[in-house]
DNA sequence: GAATATAAAATAATCGATTATTTGTCAAGC
DNA sequence: GCTTGACAAATAATCGATTATTTTATATTC
């Protein structure tokens, strides 16, 4: 597991400015700022699921050597969020109902098992990370008509699941979650500009939030397993809806 | 995920010969043989658990240059067998108690989530691989005196657990379930020497084997559960006795 | 006309040399 | 004696050029 950007971390958010002194872990190298840069084209569709990566091309439009570059892609490799051929080079992970449908069952296993183990162990700073990180998540306005606003939303979402499942002490279960939520993201952005209007997505934050501080195992799990699958359904809808098989 | 040298394909064995006619899939760059040749050393203990990997010592090791020295050791993190810093180079995944229990506590849940899909829909050609790797398996002599045995064995044995689950259809599923793999059998060569006395393993693989052809999830998976939680405790003995925390 | 072979272009992989960063050593100051 | 800072050595990261492979275009054969 590349430690140097997971962003699979506990509680610190992007906005945190640096403590003064030595913040830079990571984020350093050329190879990756390029692995950042090239997750956040993928996750937000700036790169299309399933195109070619043309190493040439990229290296010009980035104005970098070879060498950073195949070292960025190697990372999102890792992420999930690119795919490799000896010889054939790179190419943006495909999206299909599928892939959508095996992300979902495997969030529901992975990510409820993680929730699960984090209640059980997870100290009082992780039940305040959570409140602060719901809290964040739930002042912040989400409107369809203005894209920064989705954006930092969804930044803010992905920052609550994460920190839900943050307490859990297994970093190799963390990295899949991490794994699962980049791939999920993308489905996000690209397909989901509202929520289905029978869901009021804040209070099912709300509800397995305070399930999890609460240490009632099995309320907040089910209402996690509920809110992914939910999602998973809502995504399943929009995607064939564009005729995505 | 690499598709390059996952070895997390189904049913083909190392030693099936090439059907003469185009079969060289991955293999063919520097990088894929390096990472092929290290992943190997790395799981046999050639190359000790948190060591640091020298670049320039293993350049002229494997007299290679360092592009294709990095991107073989990329492919490995997304193996998980190695692990990185931006500037500090790479090391070896080390072992610990913490991370072997996690292994198996997620190999208990992910490989047995994956059998009992398998089992939901895997199909004819699934349920033949099984009874050949099962076979294989049980034919092979397991000789603590002479390592190559114990080698083959070995690679019979992830043959075999990883045969099982082929059948899920579920392709990040399997990436999860071999990337376990790989770190549970660094810990079974380095300590299991030998199985519990009261333990029979070839009897356990059957049970298994038998339930999952004949579509008994709750039995199969019972007994695959179990079959990992005991080499777990097993080599959490091992450790202990080595000291490893 | 379809299939196959060949040549040219595009693209990926690798190399050797250079630059940047970290680590280790030793001296100076407190 | 311990910390701090400057320097040197070791190591990692990057670059630009070269080589190998794949893809595309074109010609040839049946």
């Amino acid at each position: 597991m590349d430690s140097s950007d997971d962003s699979a971390r506990g509680a610190p958010t992007e906005e945190d400015a640096p403590p003064a002194t030595f913040a830079d872990d990571g984020k350093n190298t050329i190879g990756s700022q390029l692995a950042s840069r090239l997750r956040e084209a993928i996750i937000s569709g700036e790169l299309e699921a399933g195109s070619k990566i043309n190493l040439d091309k990229a290296r010009k439009t980035f104005n970098v050597s070879l060498s950073p570059l195949r070292e960025g892609l190697a990372r999102l490799i890792s992420d999930g969020l690119v795919e490799f051929q000896d010889n054939r080079g790179y190419r943006v992970a495909p999206i299909s109902l599928a892939n959508l449908e095996e992300v979902t069952t495997l969030r529901e296993e992975l990510e409820v098992f993680a929730l699960r183990e984090s209640i059980r162990i997870g100290d009082v700073e992780w039940e305040g990370n959570i409140m602060r990180a719901l809290h964040r998540l739930n002042r912040t306005e989400r409107d369809a008509a203005r894209p920064e606003t989705l954006e930092h939303w969804e930044a803010l979402h992905r920052e609550f699941h994460l920190t839900l499942i943050s307490g859990c002490g297994k970093p190799l279960l963390l990295h899949f979650c991490n794994l699962l939520l980049n791939l999920n993201d993308r489905y996000r952005r690209a397909f989901l500009i509202r929520t289905s209007g029978d869901r009021n997505v804040g209070q099912e934050h709300s509800e397995i939030a305070q399930g999890a501080v609460a240490r009632d195992v099995e309320y907040a799990c089910e209402k996690l397993r509920q809110h992914i699958h939910r999602t998973g359904t809502n995504l399943r809808n929009h995607l064939a809806t564009k005729g995505v098989v």
